[in-house]
Order: structure tokens, then sequence, then C-alpha cells
DNA sequence: CAGAATCCTATAGGATACTG
DNA sequence: CAGTATCCTATAGGATTCTG
């Protein structure tokens, strides 16, 4: 049976995750504030729960919890507790964690030459189709030069 | 007027955004799908919205159409439409995404020489929180070496 | 083919209050 | 101080169906 135009494309591959090498990672570095934690821990070294807490601001100490406990898990952080009273609990990056550090340079540095760039493509997408940028004949390309 | 034990510590910082610099990359990077599709857009080129769709076999076609508007707003992805029958859509990689390509390989690279420690971690900690691990007396470090 | 529309759920994260 | 305990919501993501 002759098929119109559909040639047929092979399974291409089994499973995403191993498609994408980098998909593990993001799992475990990156979410709304563990990159923040790790920032901190690496930047200031070795401080206490309360002290991240004033750092980041915004955080609540529930997911400050749960995002350390999963640091904590993966290896990334090393928690100590001093039975005192009041109690002290410090926390560090371990070297494990450290290892992150160079990509995390280079993510500051994308950031820092690219992040104006998003910002103007954002603007540029919005404001097109804002005022419904017109759909003209043949092929059409969005976005800036490739 | 002395204080017992905490001595004052400044509000550290405003912004947690600000004091984490990579934190506004991971908004727009590192979410369940958008590695992979870029990882996929680099890796294999250009391609049509079904061969996307086949090669991360899990995604559906509404995320993934969410997660390329996303990327094509923040001008990471270029979509071509050309209008035939049926319509024929393809997308690519732009400049400013594949400035993320070595910090992708870098990340590539973490993950093949750290992900087993973390996965031994994983198992260390849960075994150790299954069993019980005696908590002594004085201060107590959790997580492998510093 | 390339999606849009609709409905649904799981969960990350936030707000608030309490405790050893 | 360093959390825990509850409750709540927003949203990312999934399943399914339909269409130009």
């Amino acid at each position: 049976m002759p098929q119109t135009q559909a040639t047929w494309q092979p399974p291409i591959s089994g499973d995403p995750e191993q498609a994408c090498p980098i998909a593990p990672v993001v799992d475990i570095v990156f979410s709304r504030w563990t990159t923040p934690i790790l920032w901190a821990l690496h930047t200031y070294g070795r401080q206490r729960f309360v002290e991240l807490e004033r750092r980041l601001t915004t955080i609540t100490p529930k997911v400050l919890t749960q995002r350390l406990r999963q640091l904590e898990r993966d290896g990334l952080v090393a928690r100590t507790y001093h039975p005192e009273v009041p109690p002290r609990v410090e926390y560090e990056i371990t070297e494990l964690g450290s290892s992150l550090a160079p990509l995390f340079a280079h993510l500051a540095e994308w950031a820092s030459t690219h992040l104006e760039q998003v910002e103007r493509s954002r603007h540029a997408y919005d404001t097109d189709r804002a005022t419904g940028a017109a759909e003209t004949a043949t092929a059409v390309r969005r976005a800036g030069p490739a």
C-alpha cells in the first residue's frame, strides 16, 4: 500500500533519558531553589540553616529543608549536627558538589552575555503576536538570525 | 544590649535572583523537556515536529508544542512554516541556542563522571536511614568526604 | 502533518502555626 | 535554632480527542 507522503521513519531511539545525556542532571541540580542554595554554600562557605534562610530571602523553612535533604541525599551537600542548646546545624558543599563549580561559572558567564538577547527576543515575539504579524505567502521563518 | 548567642546578621542580600546569577537561566533552559529538545535539535539538526515527537518517545504533542513555543519566544529555536498540504513545519536551533552547546557538553561530561557517585550517595543515605544510623554523642556529620 | 481543545493529576512550592 | 506539621494553590505535564 503506497503512502502518499510520509516516508516511514524508524522509532529513532528507545529512551529519551538516554537520548539526552544531561536529562538526569537536570533533576539533580536544576530546580527553583537548588542552584541558589548550592551557589550560596559555594560562595559563602559553610553556614547554618538560618543563614541560608536569610540569604535566600523568600524561601520558606519547609522548602529549604526539603531541598537541603535532597542535596544531602545526592551527596552534594553535607550536614553537620552539633547537639547543643540551642541546636546548631551547619551545611557545607561537598567535594562532589564543588565539582559543579566550573559549570556554574560557565552558566553565570552565559547569563551575563546572553540573557539580554533572550529578553529582546521575548519582547520581539510578544509585540509580533500582539500586532498580528502578517503571515505572508511562502515559508515563514520566525525568530532572529539562525 | 548583649545578645546571648545570635550575633546580629545583616539582611545579607535583597534579591535571591540577583544573589544567584544562574537562577534566571534555569527557567529558560532547564525543565523536564527543554534540554532533550535542544539536545535533539543540536545533535540531529533541523527537523520537523513529528520527528522530534518520535525522538522524544514519551512526550505528548501538547507539551512539545508548549516547550517549542517557549524556546521560540526565548530565541533559542526557530520555527519555519511551509504552507503546503499537509503542512510542514521545521524547527532548528538558533545561534543563540547553539551558544549553549559548550555548556551542554560540560554537563554531559559531568554526568558521565559523577552520576555514579550520586547514585552511590543516594543508596548510602537510604540504607543509613533504613537501618536507623546511630546518632552518637558529639557532632554528627553526614554524607561522604568533603 | 501540526497542532488546538479539553480534562485531569501529581507535585513543587508557598503560607501559617507549632515544637524539641 | 532548626526544623515539623498542615493546609493550600498554581502549574507542569499527561491522556485523549478533534481539526485545518
